[in-house]
RNA sequence: UGGGCCGUCGACUAAUGGUAGGUCAAGUGCCUUUGGAGCACUUUGUCUAGGUUCGAAUCCUAGCGGCCCAGCCA
């Protein structure tokens, strides 16, 4: 433990569990986990959760398990075990035990039969809509179910038999005998195993019954002796329950603490509606760049350690807000702009012929490969007579403010010359498809010429001779609307899908050196932003998602003059 | 409505009875071979009302507002 007093910003978490520490409540070992269901892939949320499970473990010298909370065959699948643990490896984090809840079937049916014996539990014969009934309402009690004062034998009979396959899916449960007058409904004879007849991903057929989250959960914890089982604030009404079971069993008392769950603007953060725009085919699959799912921002182009940044930078608490997309896009700029390579990419060609640079002249310019980072060194770029620029980087009519090319205007081209706008060409529709410029020697590698000549403007290009095609996906947010979650009158959350959420740019130039770009690898087109090129390659072709873009002084410029 | 939890700049989060601070966003300027990055500066906040106290974001009381719970989901 560091002698000077942490300088990062603590939260109440770890508040907690340095006052533990202080005083010895578990002979100072700080033991988590993290206990994804397997029914869906990560996404964002799960990433803070991660982070503060493995995070806060790793701060004090401890440990965190990852354990799969797989109660509930009907819904859970080893495509999603494998993706989750690939994931949670991809975000730089270790696991020490690699558990599964079904790993604890046998000790916790055992545990149930010691609650039968102690008169804790029992078998209900109630259908699924009789113990709704009988369970009251938020302001009314319950009542007792005819069931619940079985002897002990029949209980343990009964309850034999189900686990034996003696009796159909819903007909029987075991509960816990607590208290029906609870006004916590979670206290209200909590049901703990459901009959299914359903074949599990690692237990197979070896069981017909089931536990409840509630009844697997703390128990789980309890056997791999966490100190401190973090989860979301929706549980904080099952906090007592938790505490019941581990104190009726005598077992290992870890001990449960809620903190907010991520949401995100613009962002739904839900395996259930995420998995809904999977299946009816919103997006192409689980890892969509545009999905927040760990795979999809990682195809996206993020990194481990801007999200890792983010998470640290968000905080934890218990309220219950929502974070600006703007802070995670922060991030991810924030840590490319150390590491990415620039490179020169033209989206949207428009073509120019620099009329006075010879014929068939092809000169090999000095590129900086990052400006942040000295020991990326240079690279050679091919300049000649043809090069394509961005048509955003050219107006006939320039408004004011814009500082590029223009008739008579003279900018800088990036590691190239400085160049003069002399004439354009326009096809039959009246758009621009060709200008003609002449540049200047003297300003070789875009250096100012000996006059002291300044341009107010650097535009990029690319080589036309040179240039390798590429296909180039931009991508808005998944959602038109802050919430998504908030919709009109009989509409879901489908609704607020942002139709231009991608948009496929399919005749993009880029510069010589990205035609060997491998699935995964970071660039900053220079003055647009930052790219991945994704493991797709339609007709051959080269191509990028754009993680995020570079910040738009001008966009801001002309958006207030409009 | 019974119960649980939560209210601090526009957003997120610190301050643990003693100077309301940080990050993001927004704005202004400097700088610039990326209108990028960087740097500097600026704006904006303790839900309300009472009380305790020399002193309250913090403690107490009462309001107000928000979120969660009536799955054999987790």
């Amino acid at each position: 433990m560091p002698e000077e007093p942490e300088s990062r910003p603590s939260n109440f978490v770890r508040d907690i569990i340095l006052d533990d520490l202080k005083t010895n409540k578990f002979q100072g070992r700080v033991q988590t986990r993290f206990p994804p269901e397997p029914n869906g892939y990560l996404h964002i949320g799960h990433a803070k959760a991660i982070c503060l499970d493995f995070g806060l473990a790793d701060e004090f010298g401890g440990h965190t398990n990852l354990r799969f909370d797989d109660t509930n065959p009907s819904k859970e699948e080893t495509e999603y075990v494998d993706s989750i643990m690939e994931d949670v490896m991809w975000l730089g984090f270790h696991w020490d035990g690699l558990f599964y809840a079904s790993d604890y079937f046998e000790q916790l049916y055992a545990w149930a039969v010691q609650l039968i014996k102690a008169g804790k539990a029992y078998v209900d014969d109630l259908s699924a809509d009789e113990i709704r009934k009988y369970r009251g309402t938020l302001t009314e009690p319950g009542k007792d179910s005819p069931f619940r004062n079985r002897p002990v034998e029949e209980n343990l009979n009964l309850f034999e038999r189900m686990r034996a396959g003696e009796f159909p899916d819903g007909s029987r449960t075991l509960r816990a005998k607590i208290d029906m007058a609870s006004p916590n409904l979670n206290l209200r004879d909590p049901v703990m195993y459901r009959v299914l007849h359903t074949e599990h991903h690692r237990t197979g057929k070896n069981w017909c019954i089931y536990p409840m989250y509630d009844y697997a959960h703390g128990q789980s914890d309890s056997l791999e002796r966490v100190t401190h089982s973090m989860c979301t604030l929706e549980f904080e009404d099952h906090r007592p329950l938790y505490n019941w079971f581990i104190q009726q069993l005598g077992i290992f008392p870890s001990q449960q603490i809620e903190f907010d769950r991520l949401n995100l603007t613009y962002t739904l953060l839900s395996k259930r509606k995420l998995l809904q725009l999977v299946q009816e085919k919103r997006v192409s699959g689980w890892d969509d760049p545009r999905m927040p799912t760990i795979s999809g921002i990682r195809r996206r182009g993020y990194t481990p350690e801007a999200i890792r940044n983010f998470c640290g930078a968000i905080g934890v608490s218990k309220t219950n807000g929502s974070i600006e997309l703007a802070m995670l896009e922060h991030f991810v700029r924030e840590d490319l702009n150390k590491r990415a390579p620039r490179v020169m990419a033209v989206l949207r060609p428009l073509k120019v012929v620099i009329d006075n640079y010879p014929e068939n002249q092809v000169e090999e310019m000095d590129a900086v490969n990052n400006p942040e980072d000295a020991d990326a060194g240079t690279r050679k770029v091919p300049f000649s007579r043809v090069i394509y620029i961005e048509q955003d980087d050219f107006r006939e009519d320039p408004p004011k403010q814009y500082f590029r090319l223009s008739p008579g205007r003279e900018v800088r081209l990036r590691y190239g010359y400085f160049v003069t706008c002399t004439s354009l060409v326009k096809n039959d529709n009246d758009e621009v498809v060709e200008v003609h410029c002449t540049y200047d020697p003297a300003t070789r590698g875009g250096n100012s010429p000996p006059d002291g000549r300044k341009v107010k403007a650097t535009i990029h290009w690319v080589s036309a001779a040179h240039a390798v095609d590429a296909e180039v996906r931009l991508y808005e947010n998944l959602f038109a609307c802050e919430d998504p979650n908030r919709t009109s009158e009989g509409e879901d959350f489908t609704a607020n899908l942002n139709p231009l959420s991608l948009e496929v740019l399919s005749e993009c130039k880029v510069e010589p050196s990205l035609a060997v770009a491998t699935a995964g690898s970071r660039y900053q087109f220079e003055r647009l932003g930052y790219f991945c090129a994704d493991r797709d390659s339609p007709a051959g072709k080269v191509v990028f998602n754009r993680t995020v873009a570079l910040k738009d002084t001008w966009a801001k410029i002309e958006k207030k003059g409009k």
